[in-house]
DNA sequence: GGTTTGTTTGGTCGGAAAACAAACATAGCC
DNA sequence: GGCTATGTTTGTTTTCCGACCAAACAAACC
């Protein structure tokens, strides 16, 4: 690529991502922010506009922006303010669960369009099977689109490890192993491109990330507690991914001798502890009554002492993971997500009293959150991460990746 | 800064980077490697040569460079060798150890042109003791220069927790906390800039993966096994540095509920179990003679089973915090510093075997590097340090850094 | 002659700087 | 109120510069 065309592209890429990241504004606005002359974004903007990424609109003319607000008394000629497009590019992104399979799609300023789930009836399906049935999923929707080519392709998120090349190397939840899944699914899909593969303990760090706040901060740790623990590293910005693709596997740490649980057959591995099989194996072992996760909850709020207990070992157990990970990382924040992160709101002080006992005094302990309500699943965060990789797609000039804005 | 002169000021860094790590070239290779003209590179050059940074010189006119070599039959006009004035710029790196000071010099190529040794009288000495005579031995160098104005700045390693600002966090084994060690030094050292202060370990990490390859590797771990354990996390090429700068703090990971001695007074941190002090403390307390390291090699040399015990029992200690290192950051290798790691050479294969034990078959494991005789030592850390701050400022466009590399 | 290197010349493109035109708000005056 | 002058901010146009490219050319070897 020859040099001024790489120079523009990045700018063209910047004001994209000031359009995304803090929303739309005028050619003045993304002049100062972006230390250009305003005669230089004027241009940019309309090489977008040509491009049909990015429109003119007038606020006054949307309900939904509240009037009132934002006029303090503005002088001189009003701005003409700018926007994504939304429709100009859809991102697809689905995760593979144990019981069921979900698609959705985001659109081009980063907001989720559409959701669908599709129960999976058999226990293990087979890797062909799920390719056939994400593969229908997805030629339906797109079928009903007035404008297919705007699809970018699509992301999956597993519940295992993947590495870079798109291999499943292992997905216990399914009992799959060594399966080349990304090339199974792209012989289904013509015209879309099968982006990669991602762990879903990644992609729910994504979508936290992008629930959370947009860019705020570079520097945290997601946990995802479910039968299994999943992990994912946030560094610079980035998510670290290791020589193969294989980093954050937080949960086969380890970190004692033995454990409540064995889920992947490492001795002594972290998610024997704080997974939860570990809780309820646990709980069992104590006497406890109650066979599912819930269970175990309602007999916890009912005042059930052997269900505190187990709380209380829990909750030491898991700061000893989360000690590992900040003398190692020095985490701004660590994210506890999954269900058992439901364990993890009821014992929020506990935990940060635990977890400060185990690092020096000159140690700043991360801030710890428990997602609400609202958590995010897997699927969103792999659409983010297609949406992502496209409005990323600059880097110190002339190392330009593979994909393009286009 | 005008857009033209940044394209030109990271093409100029590219091309010095070329040079730094892949050695003399010509201008046509240049453009080759760089994707330019050879027109372009020509320009280039000339501007560095005209900075005095970069230099012709005719490579059958140094007698190191053995002759006869790189001669594969070359057809055509013979190239003009370019190479970096080593005398261009000098960066210094200095290392506070519990008994000595440390100096050495770097020149603009990267290579150790002096160290200086100081040993200290007292047993703790104060930081304004210290801060005075590295002041003293910075002084006495650039007084030896012909051109003073040469010395880019210095960086000081220091075996302790460092945060961004220069203060001095902890420093156990000179019973420092709290400390603004940088203004110290800095109010007592006119003309030359304090860059910054490091972490022991991460300087430690900087030299060796300057030692073992330029940039191959990019991504590992390091660990420096001494009284106390420190490390570092290289990712994507960059030595993590968490939100406050205190990632890498290996040692203080809780691994276990005991150990056999303890440094910092965390229960169960990783280095209560594989320090130097651990390991002698677990020799003393099996019944074991001697007091020193020395000591201990040598009864494992000569055969002494309680040595053997040992070490035995550190291998599989050690291969625990390699194993969460594994799963949690998937590095390509990992380095194992410190004079403790002399016990690493001789539980190569048991470590090795311990660390697979742990992981999962799909998970590859990490390549095991210990430093034979020529380890390098925290100074020239310090210095590369400064020194590859130079080169690395530029990176994407409209983002770049205070430091200059004029 | 063949080949590779290094330089020169003309051209293209992106952005900077400055002037200009457009679209408001406000103030003042009738 | 209606009208105009003024000030302010926005967006565009024009001119210019600097960096790179492409191609031709000269130089230095075999």
């Amino acid at each position: 690529m020859s040099m001024p065309l790489a120079v523009r592209q990045m700018n063209e890429a910047r004001v994209l991502a000031r359009l995304l990241n803090v929303g739309p504004m005028s050619r003045a606005d993304l002049a100062r922010e972006l230390d250009v002359t305003r005669s230089t974004a004027g241009s940019i903007v309309a090489s977008l506009i040509e491009a049909g990424k990015v429109e003119e609109f007038d606020p006054k003319a949307v309900p939904g922006l509240n009037p009132g607000e934002n006029h303090p008394i503005r002088t001189g000629r009003p701005a003409i303010q700018l926007r994504l497009i939304p429709d100009h590019a859809l991102f697809l992104g689905a995760y593979i669960g144990a019981r069921e399979l979900r698609l959705c799609v985001v659109d081009f300023t980063g907001t989720v369009r559409h959701s669908f789930v599709e129960r999976l009836p058999k226990v293990y399906p087979s890797p062909e099977d799920i390719a056939q049935r994400l593969a229908d999923m997805v030629t339906t929707f797109v079928s009903t689109l007035p404008m297919p080519a705007t699809v970018r392709g699509i992301n999956v998120a597993v519940p295992g490890i993947v590495d870079f090349g798109g291999d499943i190397l292992r997905a216990p939840s399914m009992n799959w192993r060594r399966t080349s899944f990304r090339e199974m699914l792209q012989q289904r899909l013509t015209g879309i491109c099968v982006h990669r593969l991602v762990n879903d303990a990644n992609a729910f760090a994504m979508a936290e990330i992008q629930r959370l706040d947009a860019e705020r901060s570079q520097e945290a740790v997601f946990l995802l507690l479910e039968d299994g623990v999943g992990g994912c590293v946030q560094s610079g910005g980035q998510l670290l991914e290791g020589t193969n693709g294989l980093a954050g596997e937080i949960g086969h740490m380890p970190v004692g001798d033995g454990g409540h649980c064995s889920h992947t057959g490492i001795a002594g591995a972290f998610e024997n502890y704080v997974s939860r099989p570990a809780v309820l194996a646990h709980f069992s072992n104590l006497g406890g009554i109650g066979t599912t996760l819930g269970d175990y909850l309602d007999r916890l709020d009912a005042g059930d002492p052997l269900a505190q207990t187990v709380l209380d070992v829990w909750a030491n157990d898991l700061s000893r993971g989360l000690a590992i990970l900040t003398v190692l990382l020095n985490p701004e924040r660590i994210v506890i997500g999954g269900r058992v992160a439901q364990l993890a709101k009821r014992a929020e002080l506990q935990i940060a009293t635990c977890l400060q006992q185990r690092l020096m005094a000159e140690t700043p302990p991360p801030a710890l959150l428990v997602p609400e309500a609202g958590e995010a699943g897997p699927e969103i965060g792999a659409a983010l991460m297609l949406h992502r990789a496209h409005f990323e797609d600059f880097g110190p000039l002339g190392e330009f990746q593979s994909l393009s804005i286009g």
